[in-house]
DNA sequence: AGCTACTCCTGGTAGC
DNA sequence: TGCTACCAGGAGTAGC
């Protein structure tokens, strides 16, 4: 499933095949992954425009757009479960997943695949705003363990679902949760506001190590879905200590990994190296 | 407002 | 073997 690692990863792959060319033709495979807008907008809207800039916010990827008379907008792609962009020789069709395809002004084509549809390739008239409500970037320079802190004690839900919330910290997603729950050795279902600051200190690093130790991966790659725009698999699934382990044993302890739902989410821990709370 | 449950989708897989 | 039923899950939305 793409998170920050997966997205970063596929934004530095696909920047030196897309940034500063233009949009010469747009093709609609599925309605829906406009996100509500017709094709005749999303077409009025993209073709001819420049891509100015390729980054990334969150699990989004932004591209953004510069007309004639400056900017004029930007594309935002969530890759959701089974998004993937590629760039192809013109001509291509992209297979029977491609949901939108831009022809770009070197005849290449930029495809954005999507088996599962969950995928969104959205234009928007400003990339701030629609970005506004996210959270803090977990390698960002706002993000401190201080901060951190702060947050999580207003807050007295589960851990893990507030770490899932886009609003609260961007980027993370299932798998690098139940990771750095792991390596900071606290349960899943712990409420926000009883970690203390050590704990708090100690998640704050597991967030970082182990997404950027995913980044040198690029990414995690355990079924069929997630390739980078090269067509490659990441590797860091084979650094996962509990993600998709239930049932084996602990790579800390003499315990199994188990697996719970949490928040309708598949979640995966160490009953040993993360006591349960007392409560629930 | 915060939190939970439900929805969208389809390929893969478990079970019969 | 071939069929059906169910599962995974990010984020938007509805409802409490």
């Amino acid at each position: 499933m793409p998170e920050l690692p997966e997205v970063e990863t596929t934004v530095r792959l696909i920047r030196p095949d897309t940034e500063g060319r233009r949009i010469v033709s747009a093709q609609v495979g599925w309605l829906r992954t406009l996100g509500g807008a017709s094709v005749r907008s999303f077409r009025k809207a993209v073709i001819g425009a420049r891509i100015e800039r390729v980054w990334r916010r969150a699990k989004y990827i932004v591209f953004d757009l510069q007309g004639d008379d400056g900017p004029s907008g930007a594309l935002l792609v969530h890759l959701r479960m089974s998004g993937r962009l590629v760039v192809e020789a013109e001509g291509t069709s992209g297979g029977p997943y491609a949901r939108v395809s831009l022809g770009l002004d070197d005849d290449r084509v930029l495809h954005f695949l999507d088996v599962r549809k969950f995928g969104r390739f959205v234009y928007v008239a400003d990339a701030d705003t629609a970005l506004a409500a996210l959270g803090p970037e977990p390698l960002g320079a706002t993000f401190t363990a201080v901060r951190f802190h702060a947050a999580l004690r207003a807050r007295r839900g589960a851990i893990k679902p507030l770490l899932l919330n886009q609003a609260f910290l961007a980027g993370l997603g299932n798998i690098y949760v139940d990771e750095s729950l792991f390596r900071a050795r606290i349960h899943p279902l712990r409420s926000a506001n009883t970690l203390s600051r050590r704990t708090t200190a100690a998640l704050h690093t597991a967030i970082q190590q182990v997404l950027k130790a995913a980044l040198v991966k690029e990414g995690s790659s355990f079924d069929t879905f997630y390739r980078t725009p090269e067509g490659q698999p990441g590797s860091y699934q084979d650094q996962f200590q509990v993600y998709g382990r239930q049932g084996k044993a602990c790579r800390r302890c003499e315990g199994t990994v188990r697996r719970l739902v949490v928040g309708q989410r598949g979640t995966h821990v160490c009953l040993r190296c993360q006591r349960p709370p007392r409560t629930s």
